[in-house]
RNA sequence: CGGGGUGUGGCGCAGCUUGGUAGCGCGUCCGCUUUGGGAGCGGAAGGCCGUCGGUUCGAAUCCGGCCACCCCGACCA
């Protein structure tokens, strides 16, 4: 039907909310797409609904493509089935909790991977009734500790959830690939601009994942990415080749009387060095026990990575009880010569490289600090913040940085959750054969927000054609005649199978309708103005905002 | 969870320092005029000033508790 704005539920504002900073907030709030219910959870208005139906359909498609049954499995969760993976815990308080009226613990599902498993313990019993991918598109809880920019990340959200489940790792990695190029389909119909790179698996488990990640200035997380070659990560995931280090001849160790300069910071600026001659070593407690952590002065230690490669240890940086129990370590001024802790540092702390560093006594550092030769290293660990121009793990290029919106996860999880709960199907040789599993996720209500921040402009919205709320978006200028040519050429678009929104509104100027024509974002828009009355029509393109005058007939043709 | 900040009509804000019973712009409603880039004039509706308590003759304003929300970070993915 031709949607009429006279009686659509739909107030666009002029001012955005007072608490929106990203694009995606500001106009999805602006135009009247969604509305804040509280913290983090967002009411869909009908044009929201609309674009976010539109991309659930795209997913829905592709992943019907290469055989996805979809299903629809509960929100609300029993504990149980978490606690048995020991999620619950890992998770922690980032899972919504409740209790029914008998003293059950149930959770609201942050993800499926339990319950899907479950399931097809139950209803899958042979290797004949493998492989087999499941899906559900379904409101997702996560009580994040800080939700923010608006539907981007919500502790509510509509996420896509798949899995696969098969015999053995041929199977796997085959359902891996089926889903990796569906997701390529889907984000390039959705008209998204985005990468996939290495990714950590964190929380879920498993071996093999990767990241599609939408860049954009709002993202979350940052990326490396290579001009050179096809190579692209995830920070986190991001790995190092050891930097070969300058052939020097370093003369002895020498002491340098430097007051006050507890960082490296105030450190380079006393001795007029760079921060990357200096070496910085940072405390920190593993299991307790103070370790010291080697970089060079203009690397950050990145204490992600550090618990990553120490896990299960537990890592903490160092307190000021810590520093007053240890009268050697003296604050601001550790070097790692004649140090008795351990030792860990970064690989460009290489043997031979000479460095500027503490001299363990305040106010003074010492230069000249050979490693191998003043001090060793007890174990080398990647454990530095990537930066712009490092070099590429795989080509040695430059890598450049970037901010970009995760929008799909994909995961080979092998045998963690089948393991849990002992899912096997008799094999061929009729013994039990234990099923292995992939996850891949695509956050629905996040992938709006992803092409709202990529593809708006200042006047507003600007959708791709496959998830805009109309095809063509009507204005009937004002006056009469072309408030009747706009309603003729609104029923023509609608015949000829075009979804269609009718500015019918009274009493609106026509700059007004301009206006939140521009802010709501539909590709094409169609206005019945000045000429009406020869029965001219003005098309203009919302993306390059050219226009064109010409009779509705010639208008329809070029539309249908 | 650490740091910072904000709660006044649907949205954006002022008023608070120096207590005297709430105001502006946008939006909304009625009337008239207007009609190509957020129209004009006239009239009107709409707020127990987040909440609880305290001080005071009197509290949006001063004091205290609580709650909610936002931003930075940590966490998560």
């Amino acid at each position: 039907m031709v949607q009429r704005m006279s009686r659509l539920l739909l107030k666009t504002l002029r001012d955005a909310p007072a608490d929106a900073e990203t694009t995606s907030h500001k106009l999805l709030v602006r135009a009247g797409y969604v509305r804040r219910s509280s913290a983090g959870m967002w009411t869909w208005l009908p044009l929201g609904k609309r674009v976010l139906d539109n991309v659930a359909r795209v997913v829905r498609e592709e992943m019907d493509a290469i055989g996805g049954q979809e299903v629809l499995l509960p929100a609300l969760l029993p504990q149980e089935a978490y606690e048995a993976t020991g999620r619950a815990a890992e998770y922690g308080d980032l899972l919504f909790r409740l209790t029914d009226r008998k003293g059950t613990a149930y959770v609201l599902g942050p993800t499926h991977e339990e319950i899907f498993t479950q399931l097809v313990k139950d209803q899958v019993t042979s290797y004949k009734d493998l492989p087999v991918i499941l899906y559900q598109v379904q409101t997702k809880y996560r009580d994040e500790a800080r939700p923010r920019s608006g539907v981007l990340r919500g502790r509510e959200f509509q996420m896509k959830d798949a899995y696969s489940f098969d015999t053995g790792e041929e199977g796997l990695a085959e359902a891996y690939r089926l889903h990796r190029e569906a997701y390529r389909r889907i984000f390039q119909r959705l008209g998204l601009d985005f990468r996939i790179v290495s990714a950590v698996s964190g929380a879920m488990g498993g071996s093999a994942s990767e990241e599609f990640l939408a860049p954009a200035a709002a993202g979350e997380d940052t990326f490396v990415d290579c001009p050179a070659c096809d190579y692209a990560a995830n920070t986190e995931a991001v790995t190092f080749t050891a930097a070969v280090p300058a052939a020097v001849d370093p003369g002895p160790v020498e002491e340098l009387d430097t007051p006050d300069t507890p960082t490296i910071e105030t450190l380079a600026a006393h001795l007029g060095v760079p921060a990357a001659a200096t070496l910085k070593n940072l405390l920190v407690t593993v299991d307790g026990e103070i370790t010291a952590v080697g970089v060079p002065g203009d690397r950050e230690v990145d204490l992600g990575k550090l618990a990553e490669h120490l896990a299960p240890a537990a890592v903490a940086l160092v307190t000021a009880e810590d520093f007053a129990a240890r009268p050697d370590l003296v604050r601001g001024y550790v070097g790692p010569q004649g140090l008795r802790i351990p030792y860990l540092a970064d690989p460009r702390v290489a043997p031979g490289t000479a460095w500027i560093t503490g001299a363990n006594k305040p106010g003074r550092h010492a230069a000249d600090v050979v490693c191998g030769r003043d001090f060793q290293v007890d174990r080398y660990l990647d454990v530095v913040t990537v930066q712009g121009g490092d070099p590429c793990p795989r080509c040695g290029a430059g890598l450049t940085l970037g901010r970009a919106i995760e929008i799909g996860h994909i995961f080979q999880l092998g045998r963690k959750y089948t393991d849990t709960f002992e899912v096997d199907v008799l094999g061929r040789d009729g013994k039990p054969v234990r099923v292995t599993m992939g996850s891949y996720g695509i956050g629905i209500s996040r992938a709006v927000a992803a092409l709202a921040e990529q593809t708006a402009d200042e006047h507003g919205l600007c959708w791709p054609r496959e998830v805009a709320p109309a095809d063509v978006h009507v204005v009937a200028a004002g006056k009469a005649a072309q408030t009747e040519l706009a309603a003729l050429a609104a029923d023509a678009l609608h015949a000829a199978g075009l979804r269609v929104l009718l500015d019918d509104r009274a009493g609106v100027s026509p700059g007004a309708k301009f206006a939140d024509a521009d802010l709501l974002g539909v590709p094409t828009i169609l206005i019945a103005g000045r000429r009406a009355t020869e029965g001219f029509v003005e098309l203009k393109d919302r993306r390059t905002g050219e226009r064109e005058e010409l009779q509705l007939t010639e208008a329809l043709k070029r539309l249908a």
